[in-house]
RNA sequence: UGGGGCAUCGUCUAAUGGCAGGACAACGGUCUUUGGAACCGUCGGUCGUGGUUCGAGUCCACGUGCCCCAGCCA
């Protein structure tokens, strides 16, 4: 990814890591632990497996611990069987799976469950009741969704809100005995019930739930919530840094109010919540309705079904775990939900492939041919690997298909060359489209590993369709345009092909469905992103194999030459019917058309984007008054106007004004400390600011050194004026002081010299940078940049 | 509609006021007993408009667009 990128380093450098090496630097944790809080309510996708690698992996480069946990908090929709299949999912995700890489696997200690610190969870509980946060509610669901208000209507508090301590102690712990039917309390936290983040009008803590947990039976009949689930869990396991997905930025401020009242005064570094951009794929969904809906209805066959974005499905297929690692890596992190391009993941597959997967040959539409010259079958002995694979190996050996390594000539299989073979029948054109390389009537074409092939005549069938070819093979030598793979008609082993491609015809389903809702006024029930299913997403076909395979173990992945990456299907493949699973296609660079018949997300973007006209800014009278005063006070128009909306901004000005001229004062009121007087934060007075304009005026110091120490002062709340005397700070303006500084590093850049002198004049900007570095900011920049130019076009 | 988050090549991601870089894709070439791989090259981007600055993707203002929040789901 970024050049700088450490190799040993499963994760690039990111937002993330950026706070993680600050809380290092100030001692805030010794060791980094993170964690992966599935919800065993589901089968692992493409999502888990992202998020599960951002959080190993972050654990890993910093030698701290990852746990995983399952987040049980839900006994309705929570089964034991998902916690399973989870956790064999991501033990393969980590593990090396049946690549012959080094293994790399992941490790976490017991695996936690959020069910096993229920006890813990309630007594916390008790205890923010005891200390007067929160209460027992026991509204209807109904009416306490109309008390909360609305987005635009601060909630009112319900009639039980104000119970207290000792009666809200003895309702919960009858909650907790089970007096009360499913839903008749719940147990919320009382923070404030006006506040504009929607989350923090008393979120609900615990509620009553008469159900069977599938590990802790009936013990309980009471379970937290998400919010209550979270925070204390990750304190109680010691996590230091919680990620989670962008749609819980709003329960961070949960977070922390948890942190504040439960885990001060615990000796232990509380947990800290910080939030990343999902990643969605190409032509898939993965969202549980959705993928239930594909199953459900019958577009695919299960959750394992080798179309499906889930774990289970991409192993099925054939992909490797290693694979599916180098995508989550090159994916990255941001702050930004975004949807990635399907052939990053193609990508990764096949590079992991190209090296670990043996070269046969199979025929998967087969068209027969004669070799009317071959009197007596022979046995070919193939090497399974190209030359390159061969040359570039690290310790020289290549793998056999069961894994063992072996030196480059030891590495072949017999083949079976007899008088009819089969070759695929898009491999021959009677009439050929211009560039076509392979095999035509009269023509040549190379047989893998069995010399060049004449094609002397063909017939066909009544439909007029082409059936047997009758040629002469020729001798090794020579030359052909194009090279073709085959399989001995004889003794080629009958199976099955499954073509697996796009689920979905476009890559967006979920946004082109809400266009045509959009559109059309038809809802998601109507003609959601169903209607883009790919009818050709499994093709079944019935071809042939070379027989070198039945003997091979049968977790082999293989590349048959010119088709792709294929691999036996585990689970409908019987002995004497092999069935092969394509895992992804080679490239092709002689693609015949684009498929994608779906928008690209820049023509959504530019469909959405009929922009309306920008409203003209609307000004009170007394704001208008001020804007003309401002203007005429020599203060330019845009800056005038910043000042004139905001009464905070304009006190300051005038106060400001009295110790310095008001104009020169204005643009740094508003473009250095405007937020900052704003939001009140502000340090540096308004006479303070004017001190130190007035040693900017006077030449003694540059902008760039008012800028800095307004920067410095505004964070330690000093006086400006006072880090300048402090520091000794000066602007550098004479000229015999800096040439010889530009002389140098110029002379040390020729290669950049030469590159500005041929027009790239953005280069500008690094001399001018060099320089200042050198003089500790504190050179005159223009006076550095007129140097500059002038040195360098001289 | 109140609050919050976000915006860099087609896609993903770097640049922490100083050279807009990388990967994937696409396109072209070299090589090739895989129309594969490898290698070389080309194309292509800071959402918009103003402002501050010697210098803005980065700071300020105003717009635009997308996403999240009104479950006793997570």
């Amino acid at each position: 990814m970024s050049p700088t990128a450490d190799k040993s380093r499963m994760v690039s450098p990111n937002f993330i890591t950026e706070i993680i090496d600050e809380d290092l630097r100030a001692g805030r944790y010794s060791q980094i632990v993170t964690r992966f809080p599935p919800e065993p309510n589901g089968y692992a996708h493409l999502g888990h497996a992202i998020a599960s690698y951002l959080n190993y992996g972050i654990a890993h480069d910093y030698g701290g611990v990852f746990r995983l946990r399952m987040d049980d908090t839900n006994p309705q929709t929570e089964r034991q069987e998902y916690a399973d299949a989870l956790i064999q999912d991501l033990r393969w995700l980590g593990g090396g799976g049946s690549t012959m890489r080094p293994l790399e696997g992941w490790e976490w200690g017991e695996v936690e469950y959020a069910s096993d610190y229920f006890d813990e969870l309630y007594a916390m509980a008790i205890r923010l009741v005891e200390k007067g946060l929160a209460y027992v509610d026991s509204v209807s669901p109904k009416e306490m969704a109309w008390l909360r208000g609305t987005v635009d209507r601060p909630g009112t508090p319900s009639l039980y809100r104000g119970r207290s301590i000792a009666e809200n102690l003895e309702l919960f712990q009858r909650m907790k005995v089970g007096e009360f039917p499913t839903g008749a309390h719940v147990l919320r936290a009382k923070i404030d019930l006006a506040s504009p983040n929607m989350k923090l009008r008393d979120p609900v803590l615990y509620r009553i739930l008469h159900a069977t947990h599938y590990r802790t039976g009936n013990r309980w009949c009471i379970y937290p919530s998400y919010d209550f689930a979270q925070a204390p869990t990750d304190a109680l396991i010691s996590v230091t840094h919680s990620l989670c997905s962008l749609e819980f930025v709003d329960n961070r401020a949960v977070y922390d109010w948890l942190m504040d009242n439960l885990w001060e005064g615990q000796g232990t570094p509380r947990p800290h919540q910080y939030e990343f951009g999902r990643r969605s794929l190409e032509y898939t969904v993965v969202s549980k309705r959705k993928l239930l809906k594909l199953i459900g209805g019958g577009y695919v066959s299960g959750w394992d079904d080798p179309r499906m974005p889930t774990l289970a499905g991409q192993r099925r297929r054939g992909v490797t775990p290693q694979a599916l690692r180098t995508f989550a890596g090159s994916v990255g992190i941001s702050r930004t939900n975004r949807t990635v391009d399907i052939a990053l993941l193609e990508h990764a597959i096949r590079d992991d492939l190209n090296t670990t997967a043996p070269r046969v040959m199979a025929v998967i539409r087969p068209l027969k041919v004669v070799l009317t010259n071959l009197t007596t079958e022979q046995i070919l002995h193939l090497r399974y690997w190209p030359e390159d694979v061969v040359r570039e190996s690290p310790d020289g050996l290549v793998s056999l298909p069961g894994g063992k390594r072996v030196r480059p000539e030891e590495a072949t299989r017999p083949v079976p060359l007899t008088r009819e073979i089969y070759i695929e029948a898009e491999d021959f054109e009677v009439t050929p489209p211009k560039g076509f390389k392979r095999f035509t009537p009269g023509g040549t074409v190379r047989l893998r590993g069995a010399g060049i092939l004449h094609c002397d005549s063909f017939s066909t069938n009544e439909a007029g369709e082409v059936c047997e070819l009758h040629c002469t093979l020729l001798g090794h030598e020579g030359k052909a345009a194009g090279v073709i793979h085959w399989v001995s008609a004889t003794q080629g082993l009958r199976a099955e092909f499954r073509l697996y491609d796009r689920l979905f015809r476009v890559p967006l389903p979920e946004a082109e469905a809400k266009e045509l809702e959009d559109d059309e006024g038809e809802t998601a029930e109507d003609k959601d992103f169903l209607s883009f299913f790919n009818p050709n997403s499994l093709e079944v076909a019935h071809g042939f194999i070379e027989p070198s395979v039945a003997d091979d173990s049968l977790d082999t992945r293989y590349q048959f030459e010119r088709l792709g990456y294929f691999w036996p299907d585990l689970v409908d493949c019987k002995p004497g019917a092999p069935v092969f699973n394509r895992i992804v296609t080679l490239r092709d660079s002689w693609a015949k058309e684009t498929r994608s018949e779906g928008k690209s997300r820049a023509e959504i973007r530019a469909l959405k984007e009929q922009s309306k006209p920008g409203l003209e800014v609307v000004l009170s009278p007394e704001q208008q008054a001020r804007l003309e005063a401002f203007k005429l006070q020599g203060i330019g128009e845009s800056d005038a106007l910043v000042l004139a909306r905001d009464e905070k901004l304009s006190v300051y000005l005038t106060e400001a004004a009295k110790h310095g001229n008001l104009a020169s004062l204005a643009s740094w009121i508003v473009n250095d400390l405007g937020s900052s007087i704003r939001e009140g934060t502000v340090k540096v007075s308004p006479a303070g600011l004017a001190e130190l304009i007035k040693l900017l005026e006077s030449g003694e110091i540059s902008t760039r050194i008012a800028k800095d120490v307004l920067t410095e002062a505004q964070e330690v709340g000093q006086n400006p004026a006072d880090i300048v005397s402090q520091k000794g700070l000066r602007q550098m303006s004479d000229t015999s002081a800096i040439a010889p500084i530009v002389e140098r590093i110029v002379a040390a850049n020729p290669d950049k010299v030469a590159a500005y002198q041929n027009g790239k004049t953005g280069l500008l900007g690094f001399f001018v940078g060099q320089v200042m570095r050198e003089t500790g900011g504190q050179a005159n920049p223009q006076l550095v940049q007129e140097l500059i130019v002038r040195k360098l076009s001289s």
